[in-house]
DNA sequence: GATGAATGAGCCTTCATTCAT
DNA sequence: GATGAATGAAGGCTCATTCAT
């Protein structure tokens, strides 16, 4: 409970990465299937298939486990923006495809990656995990071509966040819909200067 | 472990009103000190300054508890809001309030707030809970004073939200500052339609 | 609370085997000592010297303990009756060893034995845990040689229990005695036909 | 807990007594519609339509509603047996009789009768409770109008209880049957040294 | 006398974590 | 290195009993 390095001394072979491999999958679908009241222990060792002890030998207490997803998970998600930042030149096109990026990383087995976020700023602190979001919002751009300010690219950034994740919490039907990426790039590129035009003109 | 209807056979005299508002005013500290994973009935009695045993006079379980809390943060928050819009006829001044409603909604006591939904999406289901948000999205109209669709309502309410909740969260320093009020009235203004100048402009 | 299957997955290794038999009698003794309001799973913990968490390794919850001391009260006590009866050809003196084979195993522990099987009585349909006095019955014949009818022997084989149970509930001093064991034998016997002689004569 | 004298100052008037009456009343139907376990004194005092105060004003604690119950019980089962004694003459129609005054009290409100005397056994000294018994079995004589022995008596009366007793608790359907009633009287009548004719015969 | 809100000891059960094998 | 039996702190909840009103 104390405070929790993040890793053990993991063996380094191929073996090991496997192992822990397999943890964090199950842990991706255990936190999936059962939510994070029903995430313990000993059901993440039966599902991955070891034992409770193997599990401590990975990781030094149930904690890290959560934190090693989230950091797999964002990582997994930065990489995907990322791509699309390296393929796209510019314009609305390029600011489509980071929705769409961000869409489908909230889409895919959301509620493991929602819940591995949501226990990590429980109890710790949320800064040193969001850090990396920081690059993603260095690619926006404002209508000018002005990088953003501080603030101005915190908003843009969380807003979208935002309203996506209300969409899945919420269950919303229009999660997948054309509409609903439609409306949250109107809503970025109008913060951003650029005209739009509202729905139906 | 049944149904649970959410309130015990509340004697409705003035002493058992009160001793309920402690109740639930404890809850609520308990909840913005110690996070959804510390709270536990023993410690929000001995908070509250009840027994245990009262407590369970006057909830049905401790699920019940934080579906109360919940219920009484939404309606003060909505009743915010509400006030707003009756002071307010249109225009800059009234989407400022607004915002402004919302961030001292989230402002104070923010993580209880948050816990409390939470704690209930968790459990039952969300969209009941959400009926009450709709409202207030009906307060706003476009650019041209047409009622807003749908899923623009949702996208303006969720990405206003989100930002400042991503503000609260990540304790970010501007969280009360005027450019951070700023950059979400023009966020909303500009995704309505209003023109805006970027800033610094 | 669900359907409580009576075993967890029992690892069968020689410790586990030896671990449950340790809980199981040390369950009879505590039921024997304090009665079932007093009979609870931290103080079978104790008595058994193992922690409670291990008690629910072997026990999904409190009522099986309680299930599994009655099942197997009942299977010692129907080994021993249909030892006697294996050994004892008919006639007076197998009744007679009928006779002492329930006594005995009601006078050694009857407690314990009486609330386990109470306990199952209060919660689970009472006729599947009977079942297995039937075989006993089956043993008797009338003093013809005939079998008994369902009735007969329900009321023969519930006539004679029933008064060595209050025998032993209501702590008589004969309970061990030769008339008693001569009575009982006396009563088995002239309901089945057989001539007797009543005492004293 | 601790050393229950039978009763508090009962205020003898005759509302008294009548609040005393429909406690007992509500006791009785508590026990037989939910059992053992779930009797409790706020249920009870629900029940009854009393204040939980008012039960503890009658009564010093749980413990002494039970023994009052029994104790009712008990005698309401006495007075119906002297009855029946003083109507019949001997033979075998006053056996019968006996037999089936035995039976009627044990199925009217069996289960409510069964676990005040059970609750009592378990946690009073049961000699005290029983002794009323003795009258009753002062009662018999055997076939050649001798009075029965203290073992004889004992047996007797506890053999025909034994066998109603698991009827009941066995949910038998024979339970109320004239084969079973008939069975009865022939166990107590051979035992007594009555010729009797087997079943069928 | 009656009321019923309040009390709190104590019970059942879970689960993160350890360590002997 | 792996295993999994064992541990026990901690938490949700019940209910007999008290006492201020």
């Amino acid at each position: 409970m104390k405070d929790t390095e993040n890793a053990r001394k993991i063996p380094s072979q191929a073996r090991s990465r496997a192992t822990l491999d397999i943890i964090l999958e199950a842990a991706a679908q255990l936190l999936e299937s059962v939510g994070e009241s029903g995430f313990n222990t000993n059901a993440l060792a039966e599902r991955a298939g070891v034992s409770i002890g193997t599990l401590y030998r990975y990781f030094p207490d149930k904690q890290s486990i959560i934190a090693a997803l989230a950091r797999q998970e964002k990582a997994a998600f930065e990489k995907a923006v990322e791509t699309v930042l390296a393929g796209e030149t510019g314009g609305l096109a390029r600011d489509r495809a980071i929705i769409r990026a961000f869409l489908h990383a909230f889409s895919d087995r959301t509620e493991a990656r929602r819940l591995a976020v949501t226990a990590l700023y429980a109890n710790n602190d949320p800064r040193d995990l969001l850090e990396g979001y920081e690059a993603v919002q260095g690619a926006f751009r404002d209508a000018d071509g002005q990088p953003l300010s501080r603030v101005t690219a915190f908003v843009l950034s969380r807003a979208v966040q935002g309203a996506m994740r209300a969409a899945v919490l919420e269950g919303a039907d229009f999660l997948l819909s054309q509409e609903f990426e439609d409306e949250l790039v109107r809503l970025g590129r109008a913060y951003l200067g650029h005209p739009t035009r509202p729905r139906g003109a």
